[in-house]
DNA sequence: AAAACTCTGAACTGATTAGTTTAATTAATC
DNA sequence: GATTAATTAAACTAATCAGTTCAGAGTTTT
């Protein structure tokens, strides 16, 4: 439950792999993906990879996991407790916001929800490193905000999720269907104000 | 511009190899489904699937455009304009999260995604069929309940992206990875309800 | 019922790809 | 410097799959 490496790693040239396995699964999914094409941009012959992984599913699993821990990480919504409340609001939507719309998170939410089928446990995998994570630390200030008498709110978990939804407002559709990649400060700004003002009309003291 | 059927379609079984394409797209995707076993499902040799559809891409298209366009059909946000605005309101959430967590959309929703940059203008067909028809028909409903006063809104846009994405608090994301996939009624009230309820504190006169 | 059109089944091509094997090479260890 | 372990390139297997071909069977039209 606590060391075990259940892959075999014997080599010096694993983490080569699994950054060559990473920008080829994160491009081109896993059917998309060959072997020999991972290997190659590893700079790593195709049986040294298979020593490594005994096929090319644990090998995505090892990298898409690893993705979802890594964005586990940087969900860090950025909330300083201490600032009044709507400023803390705003400045964590503008987070929310920013994060969502990132190449990094659109690219790991396409490819774990383009796999899911394929593999069944990388839904609940990205859902707890992703929204639940989320979601945990937005009710956690909530509660607090609430105890302090900042906030009223009658389902913590509730308004936890409406929160993440309205960052999602616009740009977060058009960033996933590719209708828009690039996203301005002030198209994240305008988003992130509406979101934490409508939040505040439903939820302020 | 009009009436051309710009795929050649001489024979009597082509809605046969429609309905099956459809069928096993939907269920395996683009890659996963195999041209031998749509003609297998759709009862009708490979011949003749060949004969009304150049190539996989395109008989692929073809599905997923009509399935786009039923989508946009069954988005009809089921707004009655005589209601109090409360209860018009709390309805039309209702339609919209049990339309969102819907086998059919969520499928839709899935394959779009994931296939988006194997199929270039299929991003943008979803998201003109789904989100931004939705987006549409909810912003004239609002304009018209601000000119009669039931509504104060300052922008018609973002109130439209933000009511349809409170629509999807805590649900849509269960549904999309797989956490949860049946929702009961009680399930769709508390999040339609939650969404009507935060959409008034702020837009409400 | 003859002519014209459509469909079938099955075999075939050609290309791709996951995974294996092997004999030789390179790097690490003692 | 000798032993041991890791790596390599390249050829190979076996499977899958898109798309083609064609002789014959079935259907529609006149």
């Amino acid at each position: 439950m606590n060391t075990q490496t259940p892959i075999l790693r014997k080599g010096r040239k694993v983490d080569q792999v699994l950054a060559g396995a990473r920008e080829v699964f994160l491009r081109d999914g896993f059917e998309g993906a060959s072997v020999d094409e991972i290997a190659k941009v590893s700079g790593v012959s195709k049986a040294t990879l298979y020593s490594y992984f005994s096929d090319k599913r644990r090998l995505f699993q090892e990298v898409i996991q690893a993705e979802c821990d890594r964005m586990s990480q940087e969900i860090q919504a950025s909330i300083d407790p201490d600032a009044p409340l709507d400023v803390a609001l705003r400045a964590a939507a503008n987070g929310m916001v920013r994060f969502m719309v990132s190449k990094f998170a659109q690219r790991v939410f396409r490819i774990c929800l383009a796999e899911r089928d394929r593999f069944p446990e990388l839904g609940q995998s990205y859902y707890d490193s992703g929204p639940k994570r989320g979601h945990e630390q937005l009710s956690q200030y909530f509660q607090e905000a609430a105890a302090c008498g900042a906030l009223v709110i009658d389902d913590f978990d509730m308004a936890a999720y409406q929160f993440a939804e309205l960052c999602k407002s616009d740009l977060f559709a058009r960033a996933a269907f590719g209708v828009q990649s690039e996203f301005s400060d002030a198209d994240i700004e305008r988003v992130a104000d509406a979101a934490a003002t409508t939040f505040i009309a439903r939820y302020g003291a």
